[in-house]
DNA sequence: CGCTTCTTTCAGAAATTTGTGAAGTTAAGG
DNA sequence: CCTTAACTTCACAAATTTCTGAAAGAAGCG
């Protein structure tokens, strides 16, 4: 059984894990990288890792490492973990948030509400079209509320059946 | 006034919106071409143009054209029409089905759902790592459910707002 | 059945994206 | 303060993606 420096899991199993489901990611559109650091994260232990573990593990540079976790960071996928008094940082995946970024893209939306915002008056409320858009923008505007009320339904769900987590 | 062809309306708004709209689909991981096609026919008059009109009216190719429609058709964001007798082809965007494409990527959620259910089996489903993918799986199927009550939801508020449309 | 018109496929050029090594920056610890 | 360990930024090489022109493929129409 192949094991990794000091975790004591199957290094094999969990490599052949993150590729799969990195690789999902990467199909709906995430960058390569972060998708690897993300679905890393997920199957690790404790859900952290500092830099350097990542690296290795995935057998990528520092540079790399640090593209993708600006990425998730800016993306609220992973937070940055300072242990005080040392150079180390680790990031951590937050077992009951970072779905709601992966589904959730508040910003993604607004930008779409708004450029469909603009669309509807230059090309005025009036005419075909622009109903055609103002609806479209109203669909949006409908997604954004109803998500929302999933995710409270989800936290409820949530703990019933796996507890506090 | 900049008029295009014969549907009386102002181009340069027109592409105004389309490309901005698009800019933004393509921020969220849609091919540009696609996008621009599909913003192209959200902001037409019928919600319908033929390969000739998109080409024109975007200045691509007609291969652009016809790569960005399969993609568009495969995701069901729009739909290939023929008027019987003819070898046009029209696109057409689907006034309220378009957005169940976008938002449900029920084939996406399936193929993470994969994923994960064989990353909670090789890890293990007693072990930290495992426990944080079977919830993040158990997220996944959750949502799954949601989305259909959802878009149940939309149906009748865009009924009770637009009409039947 | 061949002509014509439209769409699709394909190979390749161009542009973009990605990941690296190396230099630069920050901050802990002597 | 100087050293050193860590992270970040930058320029470039490599890989990938994208879009085009050209050729091939369908399908109506005479």
């Amino acid at each position: 059984m192949t094991e990794t420096a000091g975790d004591g899991r199957d290094a094999e199993s969990v490599s052949k894990f993150v590729e799969s489901f990195a690789a999902q990611l990467v199909e709906a559109g995430m960058q390569r990288m972060a998708a690897r650091v993300f679905a890393a994260l997920l199957a690790s232990d404790k859900g952290v890792l500092t830099s350097a573990e990542l690296g290795e593990q995935l057998q990528i540079s520092p540079a790399a490492v640090s593209g993708a976790v600006r990425y998730l960071a800016q993306t609220h996928m992973v937070s940055r973990e300072r242990e005080p008094g040392s150079r180390r940082e680790r990031y951590r995946v937050h077992g009951d948030q970072w779905y709601e970024a992966l589904t959730n893209r508040e910003a993604v939306l607004k930008r779409w509400e708004s450029a469909l915002r603009e669309g509807v008056t230059s090309l005025g409320a009036d005419t075909p079209a622009g109903r055609r858009l103002a609806e479209t923008l109203a669909f949006f505007e409908f997604v954004e509320g109803e998500i929302a009320a999933m995710m409270e339904r989800w936290r409820v769900h949530r703990e019933k059946t796996f507890g506090q987590g």
